[in-house]
DNA sequence: GTCTATAATAGGATAGAC
DNA sequence: GTCTATCCTATTATAGAC
């Protein structure tokens, strides 16, 4: 006995889907790959829609559990946020900003903000609860709400899976987060700021 | 006498390439906001990738250009880096992460190759110049290569139009070069870096 | 539960009148 | 130089046979 139908086509839309966005990716496209009709699909589904809807929950659910358990770890806190944002990269290689794009101007108003909703309790709460947990370590301008949602955004760019000269020098994750939090300057900063050109 | 119409696509078609991409924005829409018929614009282009080369011809030269006079100027290389940041957030905004994607995965490899050439030379490189200039106060694991990448990276999250949570604690161009130029931590990197949970 | 057939729509592009 | 008319293709979605 095989998997289901149905979880096939959650398996296979979820990585089309987050690769090349919602609008981007046809139902045709799908079901060729499963080596099924097109209409096979709306046996299962109601709407490309519902699809979205369901692979969105699954996708965000098992992120969020993850890197719930990556946060109990005992470790520096350099290391956690360099395992949460590994896992990301690792294991849900998505193009984040077309996705958003999507959720914004394609999918219809109801599904997208249940969407939003479940995003922001998987993804997004486990970066707060980390920065909350590193507060007193920050700069004194940020608060751990602002630095997550500025980590996030870096995160996005590194986590999308096509970007330019790639081959050319490519920062690892472990580097990235390094700037991150200690700055590309170092010590240096307050020279950069004075020097003149 | 008004602007030519071929001006005038390449002015409205601009906007939409740059925020909707290439491959979700139309001809019709194109032509609908110009109030002509959509056949009228085939008179003056080719095709619709001809339009996309001359929209980001004309988009990379002013940049260029502009970037290029910002670079001259006498300033601290950090309020130098500020200004290039916000012109590009102020005057070009743009999805970048959308715009490559279509780039690499819609467009014909030939079409495709030139914009790459256009866009390295008047996007990127006044980038790596700024870079170079500041080599030595960046961290040794840094070269003004990577560093420079980076920083367009990080960029182009923040000149995308519509993201997560923007309307709540919106992080301004300048908050972002200086996290990217001093980190979230400022000093107590070593403080992160031993810390237990 | 999957198939064939097909409707309905939207998009890129061309022909030819004016 | 812009228009009307039209073609071709791709896509979502439904009806109904098996």
């Amino acid at each position: 006995m095989s998997i289901s139908l149905r979880k096939q086509i959650i398996s296979v839309a979820s990585e089309l889907f987050m690769k090349q966005g919602f609008a981007a990716t046809s139902t045709r496209q799908i079901s060729a790959i499963l080596k099924v009709t097109q209409p096979a699909i709306y046996h299962h589904f109601k709407n490309k829609e519902e699809i979205f809807l369901d692979v969105i929950s699954e996708f965000a659910l098992e992120i969020g559990q993850n890197l719930h358990d990556i946060l109990l770890k005992k470790q520096s806190k350099r290391d956690c946020l360099v395992e949460m944002a590994v896992y990301l990269k690792t294991n849900h290689e998505m193009n984040f900003s077309l996705v958003m794009h999507d959720l914004q101007n394609v999918i219809s108003k109801e599904i997208g903000q249940s969407i939003f909703y479940i995003w922001n309790e998987n993804y997004f709460r486990p970066f707060t609860n980390y920065f909350d947990s590193i507060q007193n370590y920050i700069v004194p301008s940020l608060n751990a709400s602002v630095a997550s949602q500025h980590f996030l955004r870096i995160l996005s760019a590194y986590i999308s899976v096509s970007y330019t000269n790639e081959a050319i020098n490519p920062i690892t994750i472990t580097d990235m987060v390094d700037i991150f939090l200690r700055g590309v300057t170092g010590h240096n900063f307050d020279a950069i700021q004075k020097k003149d050109a």
